[in-house]
DNA sequence: ATGAAAGCGCTAACAG
DNA sequence: CTGTTAGCGCTTTCAT
């Protein structure tokens, strides 16, 4: 026995597929004692809608496209528990599209987004060229950016200047005047344009202390625990020319630094004062003061942000700015060495 | 203009729509004329199938689902990477289902798998009953799992037993004799079968060594690297019932308790030895000892086993498994309190 | 408010 | 090897 289709339920209903379709998909008006029927027999026949038929005869299929650069790292994983969550309440199907750095990307662009099989689509800080973009929507495919620029397109983010400039403004209000940053770009430099901003903003308050921007002092990690770990030994390792803080672009990084202070040593915040951003959970074990991201919200307001769309409201190629806040934890104190302050 | 259909490429190569379809999909015999012709026409036309007609007409929709009770933790977004780039390299698309818990695991099973839209599904690390686990394969969509048994399902995991037994058995042979264990268990202890397993190996290792298994000893944590800090912080105070190693059922657990003991001036592992198991890559910061189980490619083996099953081998509902691997660094060492040994 | 009927775009017999 | 044709199961005008 195969399973029930709409014509079955519609025979047992006594009523027509039109009907049927109507009642359960709530899009027309069907009498109540109609739907009543309809949605006794449906349940009685544990009928099920084929989404491929619905969709081919509607043009709509309920599926949104998630497309990020890496799935196993905490910000990516964090908006996509984000954009899954708010895809499920609204009753829609997710469909993840994952690039591993680049090692997909083509393959998702050209081949897998053009299928026709999504309404729309999220694109998690990820950087498209205009043709690119062009081409996504020419295929029909509205997409909604999160944490990264995208030209012509919604986007939701935080603001990445304004974060690193307080992180840093937070340091030097305790007096610290040498401050190092670490910042992370991936192996093509393409992703994470957060870090672009995060440093300038490190930068700004920097210059805007009236203190020296060193270049020497912005150290490239990957976004990783243990990169930053060994650079920030590395960095550390010589007591003449070491910071007083350290400004990290993500936690992992951060507590990656607290890491290797402690293996050399130095205390924290004793020696060493260290603030990160994204309110990472491995952050409180270490005591981290961080700027809290809202990575989660990210995803699920990106999401809203796409049914809004698709509902036909909020067009608008703007970009929209969520709030990040601070948490101050033990990792960062008062600049001790009068050396240094 | 419309985007093109199958007509269209028919037209511009002069040749029937079934010629074209065949041609495309590479389903029975084409000419080699009529096949360049054939893909001439597509290229000209930027055509790709619609993915909903195809799988209505066809009943196959080359969409997998992956379900999983989180994503926003390393071992399920590391699986979920490898299953999502074995299906890239298939040409399969991934359909996401996170139960976040179990906030939308009813949603997810009754509402969200039934929509006929998938082929197959991966459950990872999930536990069914029988009746759900019925439910779904009447439901005609086959499962593969991982990491976790599932009645009359085929299955990839490790040996989580003999896994806790190594990583016990390796403290034993350095001396140590005083070992804790550090496992986890969710909200509803519904998930994370692994511990059940890795703890009995703990047991089963120390039981063989004749030393006395003491429930006393048996943490319990989430999983976190934070919440397995605090824990540890906690058991370790007491200097007098302290242990001189302890085995965590993963990497981030054990990272946590290296850093509980390093809060309280403990050398690891001159003070504790710990090991922990996953391979995760914030392990190598902390020189831990562990075993790896190499996660990603479960959820690789997972989607290759469940492609088999599609082409109709491998249909047995037997439990694979990997193999894991011993990494020792720098967190384990030789028991040195005599007292201990 | 409801039914009849024409597709949505593609695949798979079946014939030839 | 290729064309014809009948659907796949649902939605949506268009009537009534």
């Amino acid at each position: 026995m195969n399973p029930p289709r709409l014509q079955d339920v519609a025979d047992r209903a006594g009523v027509s597929t039109a009907t049927v379709s109507r009642a359960l998909s709530g899009r027309g008006h069907v009498s109540s004692r109609a739907r009543a029927k309809v949605q006794q027999a449906a349940h009685e026949l544990g009928f099920v809608v084929s989404y491929h038929a619905s969709s081919l005869a509607s043009g709509r299929s309920r599926n949104i496209g998630v497309v990020l650069p890496y799935v196993d790292r905490w910000y990516f994983s964090t908006v996509l528990e984000g954009a899954a969550g708010a895809l499920m309440d609204a009753g829609y199907d997710l469909s993840l599209y994952n690039f591993e750095g680049d090692r997909y990307r083509e393959t998702v662009l050209t081949d897998f987004l053009l299928r026709k099989r999504l309404d729309a689509a999220v694109a998690v800080s990820l950087y498209l060229d205009p043709t690119e973009t062009a081409q996504l929507l020419a295929a029909g495919i509205p997409l909604v950016g999160v944490g990264g620029p995208l030209e012509g397109v919604p986007t939701i983010s935080i603001d990445d200047l304004d974060v690193g400039r307080r992180a840093t403004e937070h340091l030097i209000g305790l007096g610290h005047r040498r401050i190092a940053h670490i910042g992370g770009v991936n192996e093509h430099g393409r992703y994470f344009a957060m870090s672009r901003g995060r440093r300038a903003g490190y930068e700004h308050a920097l210059a805007g202390a009236g203190l020296p921007v060193d270049p020497a002092w912005s150290l490239v990690s990957d976004y990783t625990f243990t990169d930053a770990y060994q650079r920030a030994k590395n960095f550390l390792a010589d007591p003449t020319s070491r910071p007083t803080a350290i400004f990290a672009a993500s936690d992992e990084m951060a507590a990656g630094a607290i890491l290797a202070a402690r293996d050399l040593g130095l205390t924290v915040p004793g020696d060493l004062s260290v603030i990160g951003v994204d309110a990472h959970p491995i952050g409180e074990a270490f005591g981290l003061t961080t700027i809290d991201q809202h990575a989660r919200q990210q995803g699920t307001r990106a999401v809203d942000r796409l049914l809004e769309h698709l509902a036909g409201k909020n067009n608008e190629p703007t970009n929209e700015v969520l709030p990040a806040h601070f948490v101050v934890r033990s990792s960062t104190g008062p600049a001790t060495d009068p050396a240094n302050a």
